[in-house]
RNA sequence: GUGGGCGUAGCUCAGCUGGUAGAGCACUCGGUUGUGGUCCGAGAUGUCGCGGGUUCGAGCCCCGUCGCUCACCCCA
């Protein structure tokens, strides 16, 4: 294409039609069970303080470090496009004294993150993702029933090919005992700069690489499940109790890493099978001292965040996504100049009693305007003309089997609602 | 930041050892004066990503460049 043509920046999701409304099913299947479980909306800026994430993500992340969206503002300000939703959700929760009320406070949210990374199947600058949030609660029942919600949005959408790691990151004290001895671990280990770099600023990493000699080296490394203080396994345990109570199935993943600083205790993670590289579909844990680090109380809590956009490339690999599932009660077809205000009166009725209804305007040649009426899935056609208006009566066409019968204008809700 | 693949109509793609573009789908109109789906006919749509080079001649070969895409690092 010619160089002056616009298009859209690198490396975004864009959802059109037909498409867009997949992206809309999927979209409310993950939001729905938050809400049945009494999570409230929260909507929040996409932009934020640079610093709300340096403090609450951590500088040694490879979010943080390097795929942020940051810029000056005309006030000389540091601004981040939100690349994830927590720290945003903590930072709104302090400043409008959420954790005063009742506890847990318990929010959801839907919308664009950014991270400005290289794209790749999966994996987008602008991605939308469902999250929710519980503050205030370290009860294990609750990281099992913030775990099932998210596991209930996904077999909402249909999905079956996907598992769930779980895993303990333990207390501080849990993860201080074990980073001495992986920290040793890692010394005896010969490694390039970068990945010698990494692993000082987060040991824990290195047990993500892909890189087949990485992981291999890592196979004697010591793990944090078996540095996990009394408190931390007990709770743990009673976690994998209640999802076993659930009967929702899950995997022990000793060696499973989340990708940001502040996750303490129950973390987790839904892959997907049929997904390329980017196969997470979504994830989350607790972070029992990201309040308190962002200024505000001794508070727990515990989230996740589901990848919009992979949970649709999920539902498309399954083959769930039903092509047309989009239909309008009626469709109008006014022919002349009286019969298109008719049309929009009648239209403006119908829609006010809960009708989807549209009208074909633009005064087409009326087999056009039928083939438009079978695209669009409508159920009912009419015509609309002249003598239509005067005898108040129209010919109700249902396209399914091409039956029709005559009825009264005033009577189209009656018709329709049968 | 690193590596591979690919750029031809709105979409999916074909285009032979170089001879200045084609199919299917979709779209519009008609066959059928105010009733869709099937069928038949007609029509519209391209600076072959962009720039340069080789050549009598480039969609095809060469160089550059931009874009897309997949993978690595990392993540939803």
């Amino acid at each position: 294409m010619a160089k002056a043509k616009l298009q859209a920046p690198k490396g975004v999701s864009e959802y059109v039609p037909p498409r867009s409304r997949a992206f809309e099913f999927v979209r409310d299947c993950l939001i729905n069970p938050a809400r049945k479980a009494g999570y409230q909306l929260i909507e929040l800026p996409v932009f934020e303080d640079t610093e709300l994430f340096t403090r609450g993500v951590g500088e040694s992340t490879d979010v943080v470090s390097k795929e942020m969206y940051t810029f000056e503002d005309r006030g000389g300000r540091s601004i981040t496009l939100r690349p994830e939703g927590t720290a945003g959700v903590m930072r709104a929760v302090i400043e409008h004294g959420l954790d005063r009320g009742q506890l847990p406070a318990k929010l959801w949210y839907s919308g664009a993150f950014f991270r400005a990374e290289r794209p790749q199947a999966g994996r987008y600058r602008q991605f939308y993702q469902v999250g929710i949030e519980a503050i205030g609660l370290d009860d294990p029942a609750i990281d099992a029933e913030v775990i099932a919600i998210a596991d209930a949005g996904f077999k909402a959408i249909g999905l079956s090919k996907y598992r769930l790691d779980i895993t303990s990151l333990g207390d501080a004290q849990s993860r201080s005992a074990h980073r001495v001895d992986l920290v040793k671990f890692i010394a005896t280990l010969d490694l390039d700069e970068a990945t010698k770099a990494r692993a000082e600023l987060n040991p824990l990493r290195l047990f993500d690489d892909k890189r087949s000699e990485i992981a291999q080296a890592m196979q004697g490394a010591p793990l944090l499940m078996d540095y996990l203080s009394d408190a931390s396994r007990a709770h743990f345990e009673k976690v994998k109790e209640y999802l076993d109570a659930l009967g929702i199935s899950w995997t022990l993943n000793p060696r499973m890493v989340r990708g940001l600083d502040y996750y303490t205790g129950t973390t987790f993670e839904f892959v997907h099978e049929l997904l390329g590289a980017q196969s997470g579909i979504g994830g989350g844990g607790r972070y029992d001292g990201l309040m308190a680090e962002l200024g505000g109380q001794e508070l727990s809590g515990i989230g996740f965040g589901l990848g919009v956009d992979r949970a649709l490339l999920a539902a498309e690999a399954e083959s769930l996504i039903e092509s047309d599932d989009f239909v309008s009660d009626l469709f109008i077809i006014p022919l002349g100049e009286l019969a298109k205000r008719t049309s929009l009166e009648i239209a403006a009725q119908l829609r006010k009693l809960g009708k989807t209804v549209e009208i074909a305007f633009g005064d087409r040649a009326l087999k056009g305007a039928m083939k438009a009426a079978d695209k669009s899935g409508a159920k009912y056609v009419i015509v609309l003309g002249d003598s239509e208006i005067t005898s108040g009566s129209v010919e109700l066409k249902e396209m399914k089997s091409g039956i029709t019968s005559s009825v009264t204008i005033d009577s189209l809700i009656t018709a329709l609602s049968k």
